[in-house]
DNA sequence: TCATCTTATGACACCGATGTCATGACACCG
DNA sequence: CGGTGTCATGACATCGGTGTCATAAGATGA
């Protein structure tokens, strides 16, 4: 692989002067350049980074770190919507910033991280996105002086700045849209018990409250059974029970699409039509399961892509020392997408 | 950050001898290494790779070229299997070899390749991967003399090595376990026209002929109707025109697990019930939908990660030079993962 | 006409590691 | 006791670029 040098003694110019007409950063003849350039065509030079980032200090580098890789592959947890749309979008804003990502897997044990921020830190990353696959509160080992860092779907007691979905205000647009189009008893299914659902089950009540219809607790059940055999069963009883009610639920939410998926499939098999005898509304937005359910999943985005987003542009607001009014924890809104699963009450 | 030069200064030996405590290639007293050590743990210091790699001459990095990562963003395809898997498998492997790995992505538009490989290069990758969202045929622009590169799920014309998967034999396999289980008419409701069609319908073929079995061309039918809306009716039309045959099949394969989970549902409709009316089974083991449908989901493996395994495996020795026996094309096995949605036959 | 400024270029040191070679202190052996 | 080999260490050059400063040629202005 040919260096500045050979460039150099092929155009009869300094290694500093091809150094110029690479950056650009001074002016140089236009004979001379052309000469340069043609020199680095003809023989392919490729200029390096190691050498560049070496003496500039700076490596155009961030290190994100993830379990989105191999996440589903051996715990078979129950798995949401993948973490990888989150790294879409940071990839996005990235790549546009001329940044090169290097993604890093913990392959789902903690333990590894500390390794691999190290990896990163002899990249001299001038960055670090720390993706975690379920909104949660965690605890990283501390950073060296001044190495920068953006938390998404998690945060810290820190105050790094971190980016989280907004699940509170997410339930509540969901079942404030379903109220809109009439439905007045609205059953909640929702997932074991965690933060999301926590704040999920607060908008989800706000909702009603705003509406001014009664809270009634025996309409919200955890609907996860970490889908164990007896799943479909257990479900079945819950949605029974409801149904028996004096005033039964016109529609059920589900703590996610896939929840959302198997209830399906419960109904099915005891001869319920979705949407006509229950309507059915998902939370995640998977759009791989949501607009291929028959009929087409009506759900509450969980906005990872947008969060990527805003996790590279804070980032790279970070690394560019640029002033800041965001608080730490930036929550971000998602969208309802309307599909045939939730029909409108008289 | 500390270098060398800090801790040489700090432990009062030279940068040398601290080179040596960290790469222990020569040796060092006993008393020396634990002045050194202590020194670094208390400055922090962390090795710069890229001083390192530009001495040595290796980066160990390896680049990955994608799409897998903003795939189903904007571009909605019909997407199977996300290609993801793959990258988890290489991951594995290349995390054991401590090699770092740069994923860059195409966003879905090919001409991004030659910028992102160029990117690559600056890095002095020591080996490059080109994974492809589907099994087809394509063509990358030259490389660098010397430069190794491995295809996965694509081949080309020039005999680059390539990983694909072996899907004649997947649906060989497939439909040689339907039949073990009793099954005689053995619809197959396919992906549109592509490869992995052709090689697929050759295995099913190759599969009824091994049994004694007619092929009956009636019963191989295109069922990807692109997401359209009326893809369900056009679906239930070539089902139904199935049953009315005098001798109808007692199961549909599908071209892909998410063709079959939409047949879940058009089956549902029209008050068929799996697997007691009809036997479904799928194509690509898509964890995330075969375990989630209710029933489970009889599927092949689209044996992805093992790919992604044999693919770094295979970069790795091209990197280290070892002699390499293997055909250019190296094509993958899958299992086939046997779940409800199929019930033997008398 | 000479001082001053701008343009275009080169010489040289340096970023942070490692490869090569030299050297001093011992141990071992005949 | 001197020659040889091993151990432990340091001096120095080098990888491929860029930052700093110097300098020559030509333009500008008083």
């Amino acid at each position: 692989m040919p260096t500045i040098y050979d460039i150099a003694k092929a155009a009869q110019v300094s290694p500093k002067t091809v150094s110029r007409v690479i950056n650009s950063d001074a002016p140089v003849r236009l004979e001379t350049r052309q000469q340069v350039e043609q020199a680095m065509n003809e023989l392919g030079y490729v200029p390096s980074k190691a050498a560049r980032s070496m003496r500039s200090n700076r490596s155009g580098i961030v290190g994100l770190i993830t379990g989105a890789v191999s996440q589903s592959s051996e715990i078979s947890e129950p798995h949401g919507l993948p973490d990888l749309f989150i790294v879409q979008g940071i990839q996005r804003v990235l790549a546009d910033e001329e940044i090169t990502l290097m993604i890093a897997d913990t392959g789902g044990l903690a333990k590894r991280i500390p390794t691999l921020i190290n990896t990163f830190l002899q990249y001299r990353v001038e960055g670090l996105i720390y993706v975690a696959d379920r909104h949660q509160r965690i605890s990283l080992p501390p950073l060296p002086q001044g190495q920068q860092m953006i938390l998404v779907n998690c945060f810290d007691d820190q105050g790094t700045p971190a980016i989280v979905p907004d699940d509170q205000k997410g339930q509540h647009d969901l079942v404030l849209s379903l109220i809109k189009e009439g439905h007045r008893r609205i059953a909640y299914l929702c997932l074991h018990e965690c933060i999301a659902t926590e704040l999920r089950i607060t908008g989800y009540r706000k909702a009603l409250d705003a509406a001014g219809l009664p809270f009634d607790l025996g309409l919200v059940q955890c609907g996860d059974f970490e889908r164990c055999e007896e799943e479909p069963q257990l479900q079945w009883q819950i949605i029974q029970s409801w149904l028996a009610l004096p005033d039964p639920p016109t529609v059920i939410c589900c703590g996610n699409d896939e929840m959302a998926m198997r209830i399906y499939g419960v109904l099915r098999t005891q001869g319920m039509a979705v949407p006509e005898a229950i309507s059915i509304a998902g939370y995640d937005n998977h759009r791989s399961i949501a607009e291929t359910l028959y009929p087409a999943l009506t759900t509450m985005e969980l906005p990872y892509e947008s969060m990527g987003v805003a996790a590279a542009q804070r980032l790279v607001q970070l690394i560019r020392n640029e002033p800041n009014e965001t608080p730490p924890l930036q929550r971000i809104r998602g969208d309802v997408f309307w599909r045939s699963s939730v029909i409108a009450r008289p």
